[in-house]
DNA sequence: GCCAACGTTGGC
DNA sequence: GCCAACGTTGGC
């Protein structure tokens, strides 16, 4: 089981459309280092559903539900997609400024690269930023 | 293969 | 709307 952190401007595609949709090709990644993070992703994994531009903040919990395979956006071949599925949203958001002021989440990979659209997190990142979101 | 110019993302 | 970070393109 692995875990990731998604982001999406909510004004083009947000968590309640997601809940709406019930399940969503992921696509529109256009970044090498974000396509390797997707291309390990497996089924099963969860991800948070993160709201850029707007919001700025962490605002629900995604399932992956189908693994990488080619983005039905794309016409050049070379991007691949994955689908998810809504979890359950935070009852809280958890903010950016929230998580850059927790030492916990220091490491994180979104905060070391701020344009990084689909990154890593460790369990223990994971973890804490529910219990945030519950606090 | 280096690097300057330019475009895009995303936070503020 | 501005700007920093970063990726990509193209000239040499």
């Amino acid at each position: 089981m692995h875990y990731w952190l998604m982001k999406s401007e909510p004004d083009a595609f947000s968590y309640d459309d997601l809940v709406a949709k019930g399940k969503a090709e992921w696509d529109g990644v256009r970044n090498h280092a974000a396509q390797g993070h997707m291309k390990a992703m497996r089924k099963g994994d969860l991800a948070f559903f993160y709201h850029s531009n707007i919001g700025v903040e962490a605002v629900g919990i995604m399932t992956i539900v189908e693994e990488a395979a080619p983005d039905s956006t794309d016409e050049t071949g070379k991007w691949i997609a994955v689908h998810v599925a809504p979890r359950e949203k935070l009852a809280k958001p958890v903010t950016l400024t929230a998580m850059k002021a927790d030492p916990a989440l220091a490491d994180m990979a979104m905060l070391r690269q701020s344009r990084l659209s689909v990154s890593p997190l460790t369990k223990e990142q994971f973890d804490h930023i529910v219990a945030m979101s519950k606090a």
